[in-house]
DNA sequence: CGGCGCCTTGAACCAAGTCAAGCTCTGTGG
DNA sequence: CCACAGAGCTTGACTTGGTTCAAGGCGCCG
């Protein structure tokens, strides 16, 4: 794990998987899964553990990350209901994924899907699409890296919005690790916040909630 | 294009097109290419074009980027020979591609690729691997984008020398285009390649050429 | 009420950017 | 063969945005 403060209580109750099941890639009734609920600083799996379930969020939200070789830990990505993860062509998993608050993931075996692919298009190419899906995210995600600290932040606020579909936003993260996304300190995601809300470009009614008031503002202080 | 002096001559001439003849996919003998040559500064593709094409590199290297809102070039990627780009999965190209030296091309048609994909499932599998490759490769330069600058520079010389196979390595690109790579400027570039060769980790017989002496010392330089 | 995460704020510092010369190749024309 | 021009690269001096280090505040839960 990384070098931060303990972390909270980890389970992974398997009595809990519910029969509840899902189709994960349309078409394909074949192609079903288990639900099963994650606790806040879980970790679902490890960098380079072999890669045996792709994952579908259906509650909660977790982020994939890389542990760099300073010790740092940087956040890929944070997947929200509806998001696909663990969708690796290798054999093992490229990053570690946890569950940033608690969620609920549905859980396909890789294997599966893969050979059901082999005989229909269909599933190929949605193997595919969520790989490009991902590929895109990751280069957007490259792009921000070199803008400055009010940008990014900036563009998380707003890209965060957009994908919860709402303009008061209750952040399921820490400043940590929306610091360690954006590649900041939570000193300056700190004071970025808080100059945004002094520029009335945001509220900041508590320090997890952010209602966006001025868009504009926000796309503008981009400079 | 990019804010940068004259681009240098450009030329695309479509009566060089050779007949020449190659197999892009491995065991589809239907999907074969022709080549076709670039200068130097000839713009391949644009962002938000078609995708017509997929593109093997024979000789010379490519490079991919974004124009960011303020201006400034973003590379994401360098292709060398062998490596394969223009795999969207949407419609249309996602970056812009221009030739970084001249450089000869394999073109394939796109939607040929694709419908052949639809039957044999070793192509569609393909299609997924090369994407699968583009999005490792752009995860590891996100994490690049987060370093200082000794590790950025000295990242991309083990990097480039690995995949060129060669410690003497003959750069293709300027030192915009690496800046633009790494998200630096073209004075920290050079400043760095300088303190490298004054800590006798690299020699610089000339600007363009790198002569890797101690990879371990790029890799501790790393801190 | 008290303790502990988590977040915010302040002050000092530093790595990388900016601005401004100057150097080094390379090709061209006198 | 040399002079010159221009592009690309290097170097120096100064500035600055973001980090670091160090307190202090807030809110939640026992």
């Amino acid at each position: 794990m990384h070098p931060r403060p303990a972390a909270p209580v980890q389970y992974r109750d398997a009595n809990s998987r519910s029969s509840q099941v899902s189709s994960l890639f349309f078409g394909s009734p074949e192609l079903v899964g288990t639900s099963i609920p994650y606790a806040k600083g879980t970790e679902i799996y490890g960098e380079n553990e072999p890669a045996e379930y792709l994952y579908k969020v259906l509650r909660g939200t977790v982020c994939s990350y890389k542990i760099l070789s300073d010790g740092r830990r940087q956040v890929e990505r944070f997947y929200f209901p509806g998001d696909v993860l663990g969708l690796e062509a290798g054999s093992d998993h490229q990053s570690s994924v946890e569950a940033v608050s608690d969620c609920t993931l549905l859980i396909v075996k890789r294997s599966i899907v893969l050979s059901v692919a082999v005989r229909d298009p269909e599933v190929a190419r949605q193997l595919w699409s969520y790989t490009a899906t991902e590929l895109n995210s990751a280069r957007n995600h490259a792009t921000l890296l070199v803008k400055s600290a009010h940008e990014r932040v900036a563009h998380f606020l707003l890209e965060t919005a957009r994908r919860l579909s709402a303009n008061d936003i209750q952040l399921p993260m820490s400043r940590q690790d929306i610091a360690d996304y954006l590649g900041l300190t939570i000193e300056t995601v700190s004071r970025t916040f808080t100059q945004f809300r002094d520029h009335a470009a945001i509220e900041l009614p508590t320090s997890r909630r952010v209602v966006i008031r001025d868009q504009g503002a926000l796309g503008f202080l981009n400079s």
